[in-house]
DNA sequence: CTTGAACCTATAGTCGCTAGAGAGATTAGA
DNA sequence: TCTAATCTCTCTAGCGACTATAGGTTCAAG
């Protein structure tokens, strides 16, 4: 029997979230002592790696949530899983693509700017205007 | 003289949005009409591009302000605004560095998934069990 | 002058937590 | 057994940057 706390230790997830996650479903309402306290057990450590293991991967709590319902069933397809998964991984690569075009502006702007004062300084004038700006972004 | 609605879709900045940023001191409460309607000038319209830009570039809601208020001044260094994109930069490059570590491990997670069921499924087996991971994240 | 589009304020919801208050429970040591 | 320290409880509010909704008012074209 874990208390809250000791899961906490265990599996690096802080005290507040483990309850937010209970709030929300994605692990069941423990036993409680007669104080009213959480008593785990190992199974519950075991679901909240995967879960921290999930989050840490930037899954949603809703993905979560699926692959969570997916493996209390080992007999399922695991199509659904691997569907979220690659879908995560799209989005993923998307937030890349896109990041990797700031990126760029803002080395063009960065890199452009030689004035010493407000008034010619080359990042307030990019953006004002979009027209120094080199792509859509 | 512009109304909100004009203003939106001359930014492309929703009007929602232009009241929120009103709210948030990134720009000045205009004149209004006698039936209590916002009317903007020009000098407005260019400010809310100015926002519009470096919203895109992922700057928050406070660097703008600091940016905004340099810009009101042509005559001081522009360090200052050289600083906020090079920091911003900063955390771009970081945040791309920490999703590239996660397209590999998804990547590495969804090609080994050759199970039909969720029993023998790489990609709920590796979410349960950290030790099939590659490295930290 | 009428009608329909645009506008107003205020409030609540989004996501995934995090912080704080104030009260009660547990546990280790004396 | 008592006490003190630590842990845990619930509840509420806050973060950032909006977005949505409700219920009402004003504007502008015909």
């Amino acid at each position: 029997m874990y208390s809250i706390g000791d899961l906490s230790r265990k599996t690096g997830v802080k005290i507040p979230t483990i309850r937010y996650y209970e709030q929300m479903g994605l692990i069941a309402a423990p036993d409680r002592t007669e104080g009213n306290q959480r008593r785990y057990e190992r199974r519950e450590l075991e679901r909240l790696s995967f879960i921290r293991h999930a989050r840490d991967l930037g899954l949603s709590i809703e993905a979560i949530r699926e692959l969570v319902e997916l493996s209390q069933h080992p007999e399922k397809p695991c199509a659904g899983a691997d569907e979220i998964a690659v879908e995560h991984l799209a989005s993923v690569r998307a937030k890349i693509a896109q990041l990797k075009k700031l990126e760029h502006e803002l080395e063009r702007i960065v890199s452009h700017c030689a004035g010493h004062t407000v008034g010619d300084c080359y990042v307030i004038r990019a953006l004002s205007d979009h027209g120094l700006c080199d792509g859509e972004h």
